[in-house]
RNA sequence: GGACGGGUGGCCUAGUCUGGAUAUGGCAGCAGCCUCCUAAGCUGCAGGCCGGGGGUUCGAAUCCCCUCCCGUUCGCCA
């Protein structure tokens, strides 16, 4: 319960006894945040009007007239047809600077709750790296995932594998059969035919991108290639474990590369989870069972068995839902049921970050959930893609940025800002610290736009370290650490009367709200809340600095002590939305 | 064609679910601020028919209807 909350409570209290005495009975009402400078609640009294047969402003008039401040409360006075509310300052600047100093980065954290939220994202096809178009989904689902542990309940994050179909199987049989010189020769044609020196990387998840362009063409120029590559894909349905043992082995090689990525942008999930493990199992196989038994079951002239979705709501040309092919075999939809349901077989609640083209197959999956009994459904989040001006991103055309350049390019502008400002520091010392920054820029920039919004992805936007940037929320931290270190001892003040400036008054405000942030970014999934908290966090502190002298003076303790708060959770911030809160930059 | 999402100053964006007072910030532009805690900062100026048109309402960026533009989707693919 925050300091608002009660607030809040105390304000709606005071409104209701005001309009039983007055009017003699209690109409629904709401409260707001108002845009006047100084007023932190408001209670419009418009809709009061037609019922009571006098004009808002008279109401307004006369509820203010009625209401005695106390508590929080500390005024209660009419303007234009609203009952503003005034918080009681020193009462806030007293309570939210005594619960963070006491509670520390646990600050603005719920109880556990003891509900097991999974949180599955990224899962991109192991068949090549990840590019910028994709990387909204680990930003989304990792900063997602920190909100809902700040909201107190047991997170798990997943990544699913897709390590069944035509595409890992073709990747496989370019990674056993191509040549070193093919691989070669195909690195070298896919640059001259883009115009650029693309350098070599490193990295499974690179390097295998060659294989699969060899074999993609071999595919379909050589028949028989074409049938090798069929009957591996035969073989692997009829679960032979040869085949699905070196696909496997060769999508776990991808996904070294992968993680590697994630790992750069402090991603990291807690559990992988097979897809060809669904077939291994079983698992698939119940699930086609059980949907042939339902009554929207049917199955065509070939044999391919469908559920009819059209009475849940389903879309289209076409309401059929198919889960199995003509020959018995299982699709991806019908695996990723199975899929699901152990899913809810681990956690209460279960949230999917998928891409928007996704939103239909989610739906029917939903509905398939249901014919099968299933009483909880999955929380899709979506996004919509990421695409350059040159249009959409397509790793065949080369248009494509791909993550691990995106990272090695900020961090590298990164380090040319910190060689320019800090003769100081240390070879090793800046490295460490563009790392930070480079990789803050990133994921504060995917994440502070809304998911669903389509997104252009420019350079130069993407390595803006200015204003609205993560290196600014992270500037502020490291402010707030160099006055600290300075300061040196100093003793705790929380005292009130020494915190009454306009702008410590909005910063203390602004630290007091953060629970109610975390509520919003974790619960209702609105992550992109969070950066947009730590960026009014950081201006305000920003302010606070820039007008007041903290180290000295009558006020040092508590402004100290104010600045420490301020620190204690922008760091917190910064750590929800995966970025580092360095000391110095 | 149907379904779903987006359209807010030159560019990017918050607010839309749950209607409320002068629409949030940033970038770019202009003008200022480092004898004092890092100027990746702060202050000020300029810039808006909230895609367009109807409607509901005391009140609409927000709700309803129509319409235009952009994106996604409508596989026995994954």
């Amino acid at each position: 319960m925050s300091i608002a909350d009660d607030f809040e409570k105390e304000v709606r209290a005071s409104v209701s006894v005001a309009l039983k005495k007055l009017y003699g009975s209690v109409p629904e009402f709401v409260t707001e945040k108002s845009p006047v400078e100084g007023v932190d609640l408001a209670v419009p009294c418009f809709p009061f009007a037609k019922a009571l047969r006098k004009s808002p402003q008279a109401i307004a008039e006369e509820l203010s007239g009625e209401i005695v401040p106390s508590g929080l409360i500390s005024s209660a006075v009419s303007a234009g047809g609203f009952l503003n509310f005034r918080i009681d300052s020193a009462m806030l600047v007293k309570n939210t600077l005594e619960e963070i100093c006491s509670k520390g980065s646990s600050y603005g954290s719920f109880p556990p709750t003891g509900m097991r939220v999974n949180v599955e994202h990224t899962s991109t096809n192991p068949t090549g790296p990840i590019h910028v178009g994709r990387a909204r989904n680990p930003v989304i689902g990792d900063t997602l995932a920190r909100c809902l542990g700040k909201c107190g309940h047991e997170v798990t994050t997943e990544y699913y594998v897709n390590d069944v179909g035509k595409q890992v199987v073709i990747l496989t049989w370019g990674v056993n059969n191509v040549t070193p010189e093919e691989v070669a020769e195909e690195i070298e044609e896919h640059a001259r035919t883009l115009g650029k020196n693309e350098k070599e990387r490193d990295k499974t998840d690179h390097r295998l991108v060659a294989n699969y362009r060899v074999a993609n063409k071999r595919m379909e120029k050589e028949p028989e290639v074409q049938n090798e590559i069929t009957s591996m894909l035969r073989r692997f349905e009829a679960g032979d474990p040869e085949v699905i043992g070196t696909v496997r082995h060769t999508a776990e090689i991808m996904l070294d590369g992968l993680r590697e990525t994630l790992s750069g942008i402090n991603v990291a999930l807690d559990r992988y989870t097979w897809e060809s493990g669904f077939i291994a199992d079983g698992s698939a196989r119940k699930v086609v069972e059980k949907l042939k038994a339902s009554e929207y079951a049917g199955k065509t002239d070939d044999g391919a068995c469908y559920v009819d979705l059209k009475s849940f709501g389903v879309q289209g040309k076409n309401t059929r839902f198919t889960f199995t092919r003509s020959d018995g075999t299982t699709l991806y939809t019908t695996r990723d049921l199975a899929y699901h349901l152990d899913k809810f077989s681990r956690a209460d609640r279960v949230i999917d970050v998928l891409g928007e083209d996704q939103k239909l197959g989610s739906k029917q999956l939903c509905s398939a959930l249901e014919i099968l009994g299933c009483e909880k459904m999955p929380e899709p989040l979506f996004y919509a893609f990421v695409s350059l001006p040159e249009g959409k991103m397509s790793t065949r055309k080369g248009v494509v940025v791909y993550l691990d350049d995106l990272i090695d390019e900020s961090v590298a502008r990164a380090y040319e800002e910190i060689k320019s400002r800090r003769k100081d520091l240390s070879e090793e010392k800046m490295r460490e610290i563009a790392r930070k920054i480079g990789v803050g820029a990133i994921r504060y920039n995917i994440v502070r736009v809304q998911p669903e919004k389509q997104f252009v992805f420019k350079w130069e936007e993407a390595l803006n370290f200015d204003g609205n940037s993560g290196p600014y929320l992270q500037y502020a931290h490291v402010r707030a650490c160099n006055i600290l270190k300075k300061a040196g001892e100093f003793t705790r003040d929380t005292d009130p009367s020494k915190l009454t400036d306009e702008l410590e008054i909005r910063l203390v405000k602004l630290l007091s709200e953060y629970g109610d942030v975390l509520r919003t970014a974790g619960n209702e999934k609105k992550v992109h809340m969070l950066p947009a908290y730590g960026h009014d966090l950081a201006t305000a502190f920003n302010q606070f600095y820039t007008i007041n002298v903290l180290n000295s003076g009558e006020f040092r303790n508590a402004r100290l002590t104010l600045v420490e708060c301020a620190r204690t959770v922008l760091a917190d911030v910064l750590n929800c939305m995966g970025m580092d809160a360095p000391e110095e930059m």
